[in-house]
DNA sequence: ACTCAGGCTAC
RNA sequence: GUUGUAGCCUGAGU
């Protein structure tokens, strides 16, 4: 263990798969405008005394662009959008330490992870249903990524990476700074950024200890990010459980509970991952298959410039990708 | 078997 | 204009 994390991250093998993520994910520049294509060159005439920074503990990342685009709820979602060169060094932050965090995370825990999807908590909750849940607390957070604690996560973080030059840079990460639109720089004073590599796996870091409180009180539940669906046989339990898990998650780990959001309802009106649980089988949401249709009715409508070709190739591949998910619903009758 | 495009969904 | 993680799908090439 002569070899510190910092060397790892920074190997060139780490670096050289980190770099090919960045690239096939074919984002737009960050905060500096430097483009994917640019990159490279950039790259080979100023890597080592990026690495020399990195390994000596005086890179400073550069500030996130914020971009703001709408979310399917309505309302905006703040993008902070990193450099290239952060995007490429956040993700090679992550290949290292996702197999350190990931194995110990909870089994009910389906978000942002290696080998889980929104399929895999969707039939966790079914087979919860099939034996007789019949309650739910549906519960979401308010900004998740937007009102992260930066000291409460980096002490979850420091359980596992012992490396001082890590952690100081992942404080810097966090700490960036945001480029605004008008082009002033604010500085960051919470949130992990949406756009970061590493995002994701801090969020997980940080709500792992929602996941090992829950299951000390040995509730049935899956979690997919900041939505979480706790299931219960009596409708009171489901009222004490959802006052005390709001209390931990504000109280402990100074988060915000998305009060509109949250709620406890029968298990058959509750909306999980777009879907829904009627009769112990899995069907898609309303609101899921009005969003189809909406989309249908625009692609099959005429326009100009473009051949028809074109266009049922489009409509076919969307119908296509929209049943690949949706698909997993046991549709029987409405 | 592998690489590379593109797409859909969840958050 | 739009970033990230993850799952899956289609296609092309060697
Ligand atoms: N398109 C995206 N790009 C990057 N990160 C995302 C994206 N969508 C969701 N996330 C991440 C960041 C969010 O904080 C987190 C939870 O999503 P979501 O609940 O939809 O929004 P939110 O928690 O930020 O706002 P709200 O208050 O509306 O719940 O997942
Ligand atoms: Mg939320």
């Amino acid at each position: 263990m002569n070899d510190s994390m910092m060397d790892l991250i920074l190997s060139s093998e780490n670096m050289h798969r980190a770099w090919k993520q960045v690239k096939s994910n074919g984002g737009s520049p960050g905060a500096d405008g430097m483009t994917i294509e640019e990159f490279p060159d950039f790259l080979k005439s100023r890597w080592n005394r990026i690495k020399r920074a990195l390994l000596l503990g005086y890179y400073v990342p550069s500030p996130v662009l914020r971009v703001e685009i709408p979310k399917k709820s309505g309302g905006k979602r703040l993008l902070g959008i990193p450099s290239i060169l952060d995007r490429v060094i956040q993700q090679a932050i992550a290949q290292v330490l996702n197999p350190l965090f990931d194995p110990d995370f909870s089994d009910s825990s389906f978000g942002f992870r290696p080998e889980r999807s929104a399929h895999g908590a969707v039939r966790q909750v079914n087979s919860y249903v099939k034996s007789g849940y019949k309650y739910v607390v549906d519960l979401d957070l308010e900004k998740f990524f937007d009102t992260v604690n930066h000291d409460i996560l980096m002490h979850r973080v420091s359980g596992k990476v012992r490396d001082k030059s890590v952690l100081k840079l992942i404080g810097r990460y966090l700490r960036a700074g945001i480029q605004l639109e008008n082009g002033e720089i604010a500085p960051t004073e919470m949130g992990t950024p949406q756009g970061g590599p590493l995002s994701p796996l801090l969020s997980n870091i940080l709500l792992d200890r929602l996941d090992k409180y829950l299951e000390g009180r040995n509730v049935q539940f899956a979690r997919y990010a900041d939505d979480v669906i706790i299931l219960t046989k009596r409708k009171c339990d489901a009222d004490k459980l959802m006052r005390e898990i709001t209390v931990f998650l504000e109280k402990r780990l100074k988060l915000v509970v998305n009060q509109t959001k949250t709620k406890v309802a029968k298990i058959m009106e509750c909306s999980f991952l777009g879907f829904t649980f009627k009769g112990k089988k899995i069907r898609w949401t309303d609101s899921s298959f009005e969003d189809f249709r909406y989309k249908l009715k625009h692609l099959t409508r005429r326009s100009w410039g473009v051949s028809m070709e074109y266009r049922i190739g489009k409509l076919n591949e969307y119908i296509r990708g929209w049943i690949n998910y949706y698909g997993i619903s046991q549709f029987y009758r409405p």
